[in-house]
DNA sequence: CCGGTTCCATCAACACAACC
DNA sequence: GGTTGTGTTGATGGAACCGG
């Protein structure tokens, strides 16, 4: 019943807190940075603002977790969320219950970021799935993307990208389609920059799961051994981009306040 | 042309079934 | 016992439409 009290979801934090840098993970972009911002000024934030901070912190967690992350892994995040920011605290015994809350007496795990992540991959099936899905009103490659695209029309879904967020099931699906070109476009003439590529696909950063999505259309059979691995694999991807010259751009980027927290994992 | 209203698509959240 | 999958519903925001 009440089994939580302040102190113990301090240790519950410590034991957890490093495995998710809540704040390095918000001010990678400008809205997880006004987030942020109202947090610390106003101690609260408004719905919108909090669904914007859910997507962030789940797409952080698919990217990193893959599509079914442990229960430990979802507690950790919501434990390392309310300690980051205590004016997010809830009134349920744990404290965290409104952000992830383990499932009881034959009732489903529920919680903002439980919800928010079955429908993530409610969404990511049904776009996997489209001869199950070919209602659609335009008669365009349901089966296999992209191969019977015609090149026109691939630039005209690139183009409708770079000013187009919503619908986010629209970004979806055309990042899906366009997936394979976009592959062999950052590698064609030795690799794009950074800033290149986002700036042709500004989606990939700011629509959670884009990235998974086009590593899961590109490598489908890689995509288990790269979750399993990521701790180990992303070592070896910053190791590489560090080599290849990116890395600073990465990091310029990514994480501004990167200063006292250094979060080493146990 | 502009402001207000209606319509429609999308998504978060809930509820229950199926599964391990 | 718990988790995941899936259908449903209400809230929200944008597009289309209409009257002044």
């Amino acid at each position: 019943m009440e089994e939580s009290t302040s102190s113990n979801l301090l240790t519950e934090t410590l034991n957890l807190q490093p495995s998710f840098a809540i704040r390095q993970i918000l001010q990678g972009t400008t809205r997880g940075k006004e987030i942020v911002q109202s947090l610390e000024e106003k101690r609260s934030i408004i719905s919108k603002q909090r669904k914007q901070l859910v997507r962030l912190l789940v797409s952080h967690l698919l990217e990193t977790n893959g599509e079914t992350p442990s229960t430990d892994t979802k507690k950790a995040l919501a434990v390392a969320l309310v300690y980051e920011f205590p004016c997010l605290l809830d009134g349920t015994g744990s404290g965290y219950g409104a952000w992830y809350t383990t499932g009881r007496n034959h009732k489903p795990a529920t919680g903002f970021l439980e919800e928010r992540l079955r429908n993530a991959r409610k969404r990511m099936r049904i776009l996997k799935r489209p001869r199950h899905q070919e209602q659609q009103k335009e008669p365009t490659v349901p089966s296999t993307p992209e191969y019977d695209v015609p090149p026109e029309k691939l630039l005209e879904m690139v183009e409708w990208m770079k000013v187009n967020r919503y619908p986010v099931s629209q970004v979806e699906d055309y990042m899906n389609q366009t997936a394979l070109h976009r592959g062999k476009w950052i590698r064609s003439n030795g690799s794009k920059s950074l800033p290149e590529i986002l700036t042709e696909f500004p989606r990939l950063l700011d629509n959670p799961g884009m990235i998974s999505q086009d590593f899961q259309q590109l490598h489908p059979e890689a995509v288990r051994e790269l979750f399993q691995n990521w701790a180990t694999m992303s070592d070896q991807i910053l190791t590489y981009a560090q080599r290849e010259g990116k890395l600073p751009l990465v990091f310029d980027d990514m994480t501004p306040g990167l200063e006292e927290k250094s979060t080493d994992p146990p």
